[in-house]
DNA sequence: GTCTATAGGCAGATAGAC
DNA sequence: GTCTATCTGCCTATAGAC
């Protein structure tokens, strides 16, 4: 072992933060090699020893994201009993993304979906579908007992509550102002809240 | 007048046809002047001359929408007179544009946001104002005949709704459903109504 | 695993003829 | 207004030395 001691697939761990950044900020077609390498001061091509290519790396991104994202998910889920409790655990990952003034990783390649090449493409979209299956999950929990309420069918209301989401975030950034998010997530999930337990506050 | 007679202007709203096609579903960073010069079958160079510059083109391009989309506002206030009918209008604004196969210009460009330049910004900036403004008008008059109901402030709900239908087409798009932008507008949309006029229909 | 050098392509933009 | 030709720069990717 050198003095320039690494463990083990750090580089790649490194090579994935700062891509992550980029992407999440510029996208996937605003960002290049050449800006990792030199955040990182290495070369491009020590970039292509690790990713062969742009497509491999944008596929390994949405990869540690989505499992990443899992993860918390399931956190969460422990942390709390409650469907309401979980939905605004699942409004505060967003928020935890937007709070390192990024976009969604997802959500800003949903945009630059037509460009994206197929193995991205199918990632991104595993990535709803896995949000929408945990959120299809809770919504079910609490239309049981009662604690949740919503019309139409819970695969359309898991979608309302990513899309919501997504767009806030979209908007948030873009007015560079947080509290956009959270009063636009804080307005969605009340929506889902039976009118008992709904406040009824308004201000103008 | 030679043969190939055109109007003053025609190959302009040619140039910004194509333009805003791209924009829309590939983004603002993901299309180029040889694609639309090839698409028109003319040079790049005469592109050059009606748009210096790619930031000139993007600037007109959301002028052009905005404007577009302001007149439609004004046409949907004419064509219904209570709030629930004029965002029920307004959603649909978005749907015509999905029904392209596009994503709405700016909530393109809002992803795209960090990476345009600086009158490009501006513009995009704008039409969410603009949208945000005649939203809270509606908001309002909802509020004060008691045909909407939201908690928090009237901006806020506006900004949720517009955040909401982007996120929605960034979804729908994506999933190249048409009808996950539907059931999401109508959701958002349905959470916005007094209780008492609010449909309980719940299916799984 | 990392480097330098370079290939090969495409981008936005300009000059100058017609 | 439109063209061809060209400049310049950046991009992804590869070859081959260390």
């Amino acid at each position: 072992m050198s003095e320039s001691y690494s463990r083990k697939g750090e580089t790649v761990a490194q090579i994935l933060d700062v891509a992550e950044k980029l992407v999440g900020s510029r996208g996937f077609n605003g960002f290049s090699y050449a800006d990792v390498a030199n955040e990182l001061k290495i070369s491009r091509a020590a970039l292509h020893y690790h990713f062969a290519n742009k497509s491999d790396l944008g596929v390994a991104l949405i990869g540690r994201y989505t499992s990443r994202f899992a993860d918390a998910l399931d956190a969460a889920e422990e942390r709390s009993t409650d469907a309401p409790t979980r939905l605004q655990a699942y409004a505060e990952l967003y928020l935890e993304v937007l709070r390192n003034e990024r976009m969604c990783l997802c959500g800003m390649l949903a945009a630059e979906y037509e460009t994206l090449p197929t193995p991205m493409r199918d990632a991104t979209v595993r990535f709803f579908v896995e949000n929408q299956t945990w959120l299809t999950r809770v919504l079910l929990q609490g239309s049981d007992d009662g604690t949740v309420e919503f019309s139409g069918s819970v695969n359309e209301a898991a979608r309302m509550i990513i899309g919501s989401l997504e767009g806030a975030m979209l908007l948030a950034r873009l007015f560079g102002d947080i509290s956009t998010f959270q009063t636009s997530a804080y307005h969605v999930l009340a929506g889902l809240r039976p009118e008992a337990e709904r406040p009824s506050v308004r201000t103008r």
